[in-house]
DNA sequence: GTCCTATACCTTGTTACGCAAGGTAATGGC
DNA sequence: GCCATTACCTTGCGTAACAAGGTATAGGAC
């Protein structure tokens, strides 16, 4: 992948960060560390996310009320700190599932009247 | 439209204006006020832009070389800045159209995870 | 025993995108 | 004469994502 693909699909794939982390906690409680690798996993390795930019994310996500974190210490390593959705986050994730979905679609309508 | 569904469209829609803008140019050669409208009908109303961010974005694509612009007065009413695409440009356009497709594909493909 | 790597959390500062809100100017309808 | 529309533009703002750092624990290498 040459620098300027990267570059692309970061400035493409913004704003998608919230919605591709409430659908990877909504499947199962998730932590912060863990999400690094699922994300990129889980698109195919087309959706990826930093450190920096993760934590920032679900602390926004946290206090909006979407997300919710319990510290648990199972007795390997650093205690890690999990989240669980909740009942307005999964209205939120519909929400921004719908809206991606519809993006989606436009684009692909855009993009496809400039190949005919 | 809901407001928070208008701002997540917003949101989420950050980073295919470059794209969007490029598939229309090499469609057919546009002015910028043009593409104001032309954006949101070719998208079906799902990819918009406004004028404060527009403008800003075919100076930066003109900057770069992807587009050129040439000034044309058809006698009616104020003289039309018509950009049309350059070689430059229609690469630009082939990879972002490519990271788009595969940012498309690995979203899809995050989503579907969460629902099976 | 100490060092390095991996795990796991976090913050601060920067960049740049897109928007809101403005401004300028010409045409044409009423 | 005036207002809406067309058509270009700019300045300032909010904020998202990143880069680059920091803290701390566990476990293997030597």
């Amino acid at each position: 992948m040459t620098e300027e693909a990267a570059a692309a699909q970061r400035e493409l794939s913004r704003g998608t960060v919230e919605l591709a982390v409430l659908a990877l906690i909504q499947e199962e409680r998730r932590y912060g560390y863990d999400l690094l690798t699922s994300l990129a996993d889980a698109s195919g390795g087309f959706v990826g996310i930093k450190e920096g930019s993760l934590y920032p994310v679900l602390h926004r996500l946290e206090d909006a009320g979407y997300i919710k974190a319990t510290w648990e210490a199972e007795g390997r390593g650093k205690p890690r700190k999990y989240y669980g959705i909740t009942k307005a986050g999964r209205a939120r994730l519909a929400l921004l599932r719908t809206e991606w979905d519809r993006l989606a679609a436009g684009m692909g309508r855009l993009l496809d009247g400039g190949k005919r």
